[in-house]
DNA sequence: TTCATAACTGTATATTTATTCTTTGCGAAC
DNA sequence: GTTCGCAAAGAATAAATATACAGTTATGAA
């Protein structure tokens, strides 16, 4: 069982950090890693996962999750966790604000990557995010204003 | 082609109506519209809709639709195409507001159809929205009455 | 028109993914 | 310790899906 988690944990970080398009694909992503498993068994894992393959915009396959947000509870009791390397993140198209909420729009299929390193940064300014397949909403904490938000972001979306 | 363009419909058309597990699922139901085709055509047709096999909450598989920005964007030189034909979204249960933020619940599995019915209008009085399973957020622009947005949604849920 | 090119499709097949069946591993209760 | 119960995983295979290739049809330019 504690194999099986930290394998989990595993595929969402790649998932999260690399454009994945078969099964086979991932799981040499995950031998790498020092993994050892079958397809059948990372098959398993992704139908756990709910992750889906997904039609990236050059018309790629891709394997994506569909639930960013559980990345964060899974981790059980402070468990330290490496915060990705920094790295544009691809794929931002427009960012909208209306009262404590901040709506990007993507293109299709990055929304999940996203929310994903907005998350990892642990910004306080945001306190959440949640992804859809082409949308992030972000909650903005309390007395933050909208630039503050745009300038850490910046961090990761430079051209934002 | 006309004939393409009318099976894409059909299919959008279907998978926001039906529950598709598969892609011979799919194909049967289209027979049953006159729609004489390949599994190799369907395949080809669910790649340019940019059609994703999701894990449903009891596990099952399903087809559905994301976004309609391929779509969109295929229509050659100004072509005017419906966004989508008027329809009735079924599986509308309730809506509620908070704020700036819109809560719809409705029948288990129908909140991305909504979603996607939504988004494709492009009202400019929502600017994002959000679904799960059952549950779709949506984000109100500042200065829009709840009065306007019901208003708005009543083009895709005449009932609301 | 005629030619060139691009779009569309089916057939056959390769590739990919899900599942059945079986075995293994692991913890709890005895 | 042993046995029971069950999650986990592999091997083999079924099922599902994507694609290479070829043929056809539409589209557009000259």
């Amino acid at each position: 069982m504690k194999v099986k988690n930290s394998r989990l944990d595993a595929i969402r970080l790649i998932l999260s950090t690399q454009e994945i398009g078969s099964q086979e694909e991932l799981l040499s992503e995950l031998e790498k890693e020092g993994f050892k498993l079958t397809q059948a068994t990372l098959s398993r894992d992704l139908h756990q996962l709910r992750v889906v393959k997904t039609v990236g915009v050059q018309g790629r396959y891709r394997y994506v999750l569909t639930r960013p947000h559980q990345y964060r509870h899974a981790g059980e009791q402070g468990e330290v966790r490496a915060v990705t390397t920094p790295q544009e993140v691809t794929g931002f198209l427009s960012i909208k604000f209306s009262g404590n909420i901040a709506v990007i729009h993507t293109k299709p299929s990055y929304a999940s990557t996203l929310a994903y390193h907005i998350d990892n940064y642990d910004f306080p300014e945001i306190i959440g995010t949640i992804a859809g397949d082409d949308t992030v909403m972000m909650i903005i904490a309390e007395n933050v204003t909208r630039a503050a938000v745009l300038r850490v972001l910046r961090t990761i979306i430079p051209n934002i």
